[in-house]
DNA sequence: ACTGGATCCTGACTGC
DNA sequence: TGCAGTCAGGATCCAG
């Protein structure tokens, strides 16, 4: 799926088309997605003018007049805007879904800006799409998720924060770094990236690193994170950002994905491990 | 309170 | 070429 950064690519995307508009209508095909799609959806969202993007761990949180919509993108959800569109007789945009193409979101044309179409397309369908009214923070999806390492409190105060919680925790830092509940929106090839660069072994128990490690750690996945937003994010196979483009920071992966290739600061081959049916990529000479 | 495993679903890839 | 098996970027729920 689409991690931080992906789902930050996105957000950037769509707040620059839609932030503004007005919603005339949204069509729902399929809503058997990770939870059944909001039926109230369509009816809060058509005439609901867009006031922000946002994001809080992987949720985009489109927030209108009339209250606030989540958008999760699961492992394989892309928003996309239709290209291209051409005017049906009845003067509204035409572009024929085609599978797995679950959602609509349409604007009509407004005081000289043209009409646009966005496509929420996911295979999987471990994605969401929900209606959470005016008090956002407080929807389940949202509520009890731990502080943003990236563009929020700083590295030390991650660090510390993350130190605090695993005192007395065995399972392996790997774990912690995918809880969203411990630190939001680090999902397993930014949490593989930034224990390689803080030289941690992703399996070491939690509980015992120490805090100046931990502020390392921090820093170091505030610092990758910052990169793969940089490149429009990382795409492994399918996430694509709303207009089309593949992430570019795939090829900048340091262990992701690169078992027994040479680790770029020691030439040690990266070595992968299966740990809670997760694979976990680190290299043993870097990372203790 | 923590922990690991199972689970939702489809598509791409691997090996025979 | 075809087919069965394996694996995947997430996050929740459950039993121990």
């Amino acid at each position: 799926m689409p991690e931080l950064p992906e789902v930050e690519t996105t957000r950037r995307a769509l707040a620059s088309v839609l932030v503004g508009r007005t919603i005339d209508r949204v069509t729902v095909r399929e809503r058997r997605l990770r939870w059944p799609v909001d039926a109230e959806i369509e009816s809060r969202l058509a005439g609901a003018v867009v006031a922000a993007i946002g994001r809080r761990a992987k949720v985009l949180v489109i927030e209108t007049d009339r209250g606030t919509a989540l958008s999760h993108l699961g492992m394989s959800g892309t928003w996309s805007v239709l290209p291209g569109l051409r005017a049906s007789p009845a003067g509204t945009p035409v572009a024929p879904p085609g599978p797995h193409d679950h959602v609509d979101i349409l604007c009509a044309p407004s005081r000289g800006a043209r009409a646009i179409l966005l496509r929420y397309h996911d295979p999987r369908r471990f994605g969401a799409l929900l209606w959470a009214g005016s008090d956002p923070d407080r929807h389940p999806r949202l509520a009890g998720l731990g502080p943003e390492p990236w563009g929020g409190a700083g590295p030390d105060a991650i660090g510390d924060h993350l130190w605090r919680r695993s005192r007395r925790r065995t399972a392996p830092l790997r774990n912690l770094l995918l809880d969203g509940r411990l630190v939001a929106g680090v999902g397993n090839i930014y949490a593989s990236e930034a224990a390689h660069r803080a030289g941690i072994h992703p399996g070491r128990a939690a509980g015992r690193i120490s805090r100046e490690r931990y502020r390392r750690l921090a820093a170091a996945l505030s610092e990758v994170l910052d990169e793969a937003v940089e490149a429009g994010g990382t795409t492994l196979r399918d996430y694509r950002a709303p207009d089309g483009d593949a992430g570019r920071f795939g090829g900048r992966c340091r262990v992701y994905g690169r078992d027994g290739a040479p680790c770029p600061a020691c030439g040690d081959p990266i070595r992968r491990r299966v740990h809670s049916a997760r694979s976990m990529y680190y290299c043993p000479r870097c990372q203790r």
